[in-house]
DNA sequence: ACGGTAATTGACCGATCGGTCAGCTCCTGC
DNA sequence: GCAGGAGCTGACCGATCGGTCAATTACCGT
């Protein structure tokens, strides 16, 4: 009788094996992670992961595809809306939040999307970081301009990617709310050329 | 008689082996680096690297260390240098050209700093790092200041360094020389606090 | 009560991993 | 001429890798 009360709260294993597989790919990256571990990190034999996952290929794939979906359309809205001022004010926060929102993933595909060069997978994301470095820098830049765009966009995602690793402990316990506000600042000040700012 | 004229130009076998394996450890990353393939490679056999180097971690040190080594030297000039706005023009300066000079060794320590965690060279290059961002941000630094420095920092590594794999092939063929000023100055417009710019 | 299917697992496979070891070829000092 | 060390290598080791397979369990509609 009940529609949905014992139901929606058991999880499934395969998104269990995907967390978990997301998690050590993100941490220990692709190549150093054994089905084993991942198993065992999940409460899982290598086999369960084997008969939900074709291949660990195709969990990695289902660990971060989900993420390069939502990065292609953000890419796609952005192209799409024009490049005023206003429109990359927009991209920028939204990129932001996605960043936020996608931390593992996109640290899997933006540290490790050279070295695993060859999964298709993989190709989709660079295509897609291609794209975003393409979209948002014009093509005519300057040298300077086009490393300004770089810096900005590649510090920004390691900056919150991969700063675990490196700042302080004490900034580990910021809120969300303000790293966001305090990277969107930084970023606008970095990408928005609309406002009068030479090429230096 | 000849002082040294039929010696030098001969390589010597650790030295080939070293870079080869610095390079695979770029490229493929430590992990997915085979003493085989780093052997084939060079064109010795996996014996051969081990006769060498003591253990493939002893490779990684070997490949890696010396550019540990510039790094905390630059470190501790700038620490000990001062923080005026004309100190910080040549740190900045300086710092580019160490990654100009180390870029494979830079993005293996970079991208791999958080997953080789526990190996000793790998932690005294983490320990770097840190060094680094702590003395070029004040202590009482608001968190939109640290961020700023965070994605001057690592916009400018990961652009140099991993540049390769997203940027335009055109762009490849940039001369260092134009890379080093566009760098410099998008880090000089990022990292120079003294003049006058407020928090935000 | 029963047939069928989804879920899970241990046993097992060939390949490759990092690393050890004995032996081979040179070159050099005596 | 020869002892000896440096350089280099193939054979080999146990461990672990990704992946296959058959068997077992649990749950389902009929």
């Amino acid at each position: 009788m009940p529609t949905d009360a014992s139901v929606p709260p058991r999880v499934r294993a395969s998104d269990e094996l995907r967390q978990a597989a997301l998690e050590q790919f993100a941490t220990v990256g692709f190549a150093a992670s054994s089905l084993q571990q991942i198993a065992d990190h999940a409460g899982y034999s290598k086999s369960s992961v084997l008969y939900h996952y074709a291949s660990k290929e195709a969990l990695l794939e289902a660990a971060i595809g989900p993420s390069i979906d939502r990065l292609e359309s953000l890419l796609g809205d952005f192209v799409a809306g024009g490049r005023s001022a206003a429109a990359q004010a927009v991209f920028i926060e939204r990129f932001v939040d996605f960043l936020l929102g996608n931390r593992l993933a996109v640290h899997t595909f933006v540290n490790q999307g050279q070295s695993l060069r060859g999964l298709p997978v993989i190709e989709r994301a660079n295509t897609a970081i291609r794209g975003l470095a393409d979209s948002i820098c014009a093509d005519d830049a300057s040298l300077a301009e086009q490393m300004r765009f770089g810096v900005a966009l590649a510090g920004a995602t390691y900056t919150l990617v991969a700063g675990a690793t490196f700042l302080d402990d004490d900034e580990q316990q910021f809120a969300d709310a303000d790293v966001r506000d305090a990277l969107i600042s930084v970023l606008s000040e970095l990408l928005l050329t609309a406002d009068g700012r030479p090429t230096r």
